[in-house]
Parts: structure tokens; C-alpha cells; sequence
RNA sequence: GGAGAGGUGACAGAGCGGCCGAUUGUGCUUCCCUGCUAAGGAAGUGUGGGCGCAAGCCCACCGUGGGUUCAAAUCCCACCCUCUCCGCCA
């Protein structure tokens, strides 16, 4: 969520961020709802001021029945106004979620994913003598029919090779992203100026409470979570979700950022509302691999390291010899609590399109103070730390892999760097 | 899942329903002492919020949420977490 004291103070340039976005809130409403709760808040103070005066001037001694008396009318009033004041909280805090972030000023505004711009085309698109096919028509590999009959539509047994190859291509992206060396290239390769500090390598939980996840302002209950029913437990959309969570409530010292978190895990996704389509394949399924990045940094660095991410993601396409290019998504395409979102779609050559494959979100303060994460800055004051989150591969990087690879008769060539581990 | 113990400030650890936002110790900061260090002495040292130009005043917070009471860290209930033992189990 945004700080209430700077949507006051910012009132306009919040409400033209929500509108931008597509959202219907009202910034008015939300100010002037927050009135009433600071108004409430002074009285129910008063009230609680005086009662404890009140209890404090009958210390010694046993109270009068007058006394007791007022007493009780005192406690009588602070009940109606807390309950007053309660039933505008949540009101108040639901309105408070549902503000979008601001944008970065190089977001493009616009009000169809048409309005997302293509920064730039990498990476050689493969030439085939032979007509390739679509990852779904190599059904050596990707059962779904059988799938379907266990766990409904979406789903999707992978098998054989390919599911070697999956944990070739995790592994040597997690190996990637530990290794000190390989992380200070891609720091130097792309001019940046922040700490070369490689990533933890994490296997996070992948189902939480509702209390932390709604923290985290990525519980989409309606269209995306599933939630499990005898538990207050939800399965996680992304890694992200639990990583982004685990400093929850806690300080950080300034010299312990950045942190990095590279998390593999499976995510899970309703995928309501996205009903015919994608229905063919393993593009879009309900539950899938995936190896995520998760950062947090201070508010100086915090733009540099959403950049360092798109370097890294775009260090590992190249290695793995796959065309991809960048895209800068529009103030309608991105996500309610990014700052700034940035895809790379994957050219599949099956599909004759570039697909999405991987995003990265500049998050700001935005979801850290949900969480109560926070650090130290350099004088010692306490500040809501700045998350990032990327894709590092997901099992949508391995359907590119199936489709560039793919062999006149039906089988898969291994990229390169992934050689060794097969 | 069953039985027991416990969750208090950076950490350790007290706390009788009103004198407890909280004893004390350690740590940390500043100062004094000191050739340096150690030891010693003094003061300070939580978070969030409201009002205020400010100094400051006030409110809330002792795992979380309810309740009892004129008054709750302290009593009651539920839940969560940690530890020990038992059971089950990859």
C-alpha cells in the first residue's frame, strides 16, 4: 500500500496514477474517510486520557460509588467510539489497498496492452528446414489428456526428457545466480553501479496464512489463489509471495542490503476469467515451475536493482541461445503495486509470435509496507524497505527451449550450457 | 494428534489487578576519569499514531484476537508460535 501521508499530500498525482491504471478509486473519498478516522482517533484518545486520570486518581484507597460510577460511563463512551472508530478502519484500510502505486515516469500510459512499448529485439531467431510445430503438438513429452483425467483441464504430466531437462535448466539458474563471478559480470556488463552481492538460493514455503499473504498484497482470491479448504492456508501464486514475506515485521541494518533471494518452488493459479485461452499446451496451466528472484534494497539502489534483474534475466536468455525481446509495459498492462513492469517474451517459433515468458516489477516501498519491512538508512532512521521480483526461468522459458530446439523428428537438441548436466 | 512448559524492550531476565512503558543485568551512544587498554563513575538508549511552527503534550503497544474490571503485562477464553516428551510419518 502507498503511505497515507503522501496520497494527502500528493492527492492529484495519485489520482491520475489510479486513473492511468484503470482504477475506479476515488482519492477524495479515501482523504475525507480519513479525516473522519483522525477525528475519531482524537476522541477516543481524549476518552482513554481521561480514564486513565480517572483510574490513576483512585490508586490508593477503595473508590467511591460515585466514582465507579463515572468510570463506567467513561468506559460506556470509549466502547462507542472504538466501535465507531473500528467499523471506519475497515472500510478505511480496504480503500487504503486498493490505491495503485504511482508509476515511473517512463512508464508509457495507455489502455490496452497495444500501448506497451518493445525496447529491443535480441538474440537470433532459429531457421528451420522444416516447418516447426508448436510445443503442444510434441506430445512425446507433455501429457495432458492423462493429466486432465486426474486433475482437470491444465494440468500437465512432463515426462522423459524434458522433464530431465527442467531440472538441468533450475539447477544451472539457481547455480547462476550464486555465483559471485557471474553476477559481478552481469553488474559490470550493464554499467551498473550497485552491490555485486550474488543471491541466496532458497526453497520456500509454498502455502501461507492468509494474514501474511494478504500483506504481501498479492492475495487475489477470486481469480488466481486457491485456497485450501479445512485450512487458513493458500497455495502461492509465485515464490515471490513467500520470499517477499520473510522479513515480515523485521528491521534490517543498512550493510545487510541488498539482499537477494533467488526461490524455486512451484506456483499455483486459478487462472479464472482466462477461459479459452491459451488452452492448448503448457503456456498458461494451474500449476507450473518457476525460479524467482526477490530483492530488497534501499530507496537509493531500488531502481538500479530492478534494472540489474532485467540484466540478469536477459544474461540467462542469451546463454541459453533463445530470441527474446523487451517489452516496457503501459499503465494498464502492469500489475496495481508495480512502479515499473518490465516482460521478455520469448520468440516461439510453433506459435510464429513472441510470448511471455518472464516480468520484472519495480515495486518502490510499496509492498514492503504491508509487510513491515523495514532498515536502517545510513543516519540510523527507519525506513520501509524497496522490494524487487523477477522471473529467473519459468517452465514458460522451457517451452521456448522445446520450441527453438526442436528436431525434424520430434526431438529436442539440449542448449549448450545445459549439456553438462544432462 | 496427545501431555507438559513457555512467549515481556537489541539480548538476558524480573514483574503483588492500581506506585509498570515496564526492576535489573548485558550491549549500544555521549560525557568524566585515564599515557594506551581494561576497570570505574554519570546520563541517555523501543515502536506506531494524534495534535502542535516548535519545545512538547497525549494515545496505543508486554505473541495475536476477544472478554472480565472504575482500573489488565498481571484474571478468563480462543488462536498462533517455540521447547520437551509420546504417537504418526516422507
Amino acid at each position: 500500500m502507498l503511505d497515507i501521508q503522501f496520497i494527502r499530500e500528493n492527492q492529484e498525482l495519485v489520482q491520475k496514477a489510479a486513473t492511468d491504471k484503470g482504477s475506479s478509486v476515488s482519492i477524495a473519498e479515501l482523504v475525507s474517510l480519513d479525516d473522519k478516522r483522525r477525528s475519531q482517533i482524537a476522541q477516543a484518545d481524549t476518552l482513554r486520557q481521561q480514564r486513565n486520570e480517572h483510574a490513576k486518581s483512585m490508586k490508593q484507597g477503595r473508590p467511591s460509588e460515585e466514582q465507579i460510577a463515572k468510570g463506567k460511563e467513561l468506559k460506556e463512551q470509549i466502547a462507542t467510539v472504538e466501535a465507531e472508530l473500528a467499523s471506519i478502519n475497515e472500510t478505511y484500510s480496504k480503500l487504503l489497498y486498493e490505491i495503485p502505486n504511482v508509476p515511473s515516469h517512463d512508464t508509457p500510459v495507455g489502455s490496452s496492452e497495444d500501448d506497451n512499448q518493445v525496447l529491443r529485439q535480441c538474440g537470433t531467431k532459429p531457421n528451420f528446414d522444416f516447418e516447426p510445430k508448436p510445443h503442444w503438438e510434441l506430445t512425446n513429452y507433455i501429457d495432458q489428456e492423462r493429466a486432465a483425467r486426474i486433475s482437470g483441464a491444465r494440468f500437465a504430466f512432463i515426462q522423459g526428457l524434458v522433464a530431465k531437462l527442467e531440472m538441468a535448466l533450475m539447477y544451472w539458474g539457481m547455480q547462476q545466480l550464486s555465483d559471485p563471478e557471474v553476477i559481478a559480470g552481469i553488474i559490470s556488463d550493464a554499467g551498473l553501479d550497485i552491490d555485486p552481492k550474488p543471491f541466496t538460493a532458497m526453497l520456500p514455503p509454498v502455502m501461507m496464512r492468509t494474514e501474511a499473504y494478504k500483506a504481501t498484497g498479492r492475495l487475489k482470491p477470486n481469480d488466481v489463489t486457491f485456497k485450501l479448504a479445512d485450512d487458513d492456508l493458500w497455495l502461492i501464486g509465485s515464490a515471490e509471495h513467500s520470499l517477499c514475506a520473510y522479513y515480515k515485521g523485521e528491521t534490517l541494518e543498512h550493510e545487510q542490503l541488498p539482499i537477494r533471494f533467488v526461490g524455486y518452488s512451484p506456483a499455483f493459479r486459478r487462472e479464472v476469467g482466462s477461459a479459452g485461452a491459451d488452452t492448448r499446451g503448457i503456456l498458461r496451466v494451474h500449476q507450473f515451475n518457476k525460479l524467482e528472484m526477490e530483492s530488497f534494497t534501499d530507496e537509493e539502489t531500488s531502481r538500479a536493482e530492478h534494472e540489474f534483474m532485467i540484466a540478469v534475466q536477459e544474461y540467462l536468455m542469451a546463454q541459453l541461445g533463445l530470441p527474446y525481446q523487451v517489452v516496457l509495459k503501459c499503465t494498464f498492462d502492469m500489475g496495481g503495486p508495480n512502479q515499473r513492469g518490465v516482460d521478455i517474451e520469448t520468440w516461439m517459433p510453433g506459435q510464429q509470435k513472441y510470448r511471455e515468458t518472464h516480468s520484472a516489477d519495480l515495486m518502490g516501498d510499496y509492498q514492503a509496507r504491508g509487510l513491515q519491512t523495514k532498515y536502517k538508512d545510513a543516519d540510523g532512521n527507519k525506513k520501509v524497505a524497496y522490494t524487487n521480483d523477477a522471473t529467473a526461468i519459468a517452465d514458460r522459458t522451457l517451452i521456448a527451449i522445446i520450441e527453438n530446439y526442436q528436431q525434424p523428428d520430434g526431438t529436442i537438441a539440449i542448449p549448450e550450457v545445459l549439456q553438462p548436466l544432462m
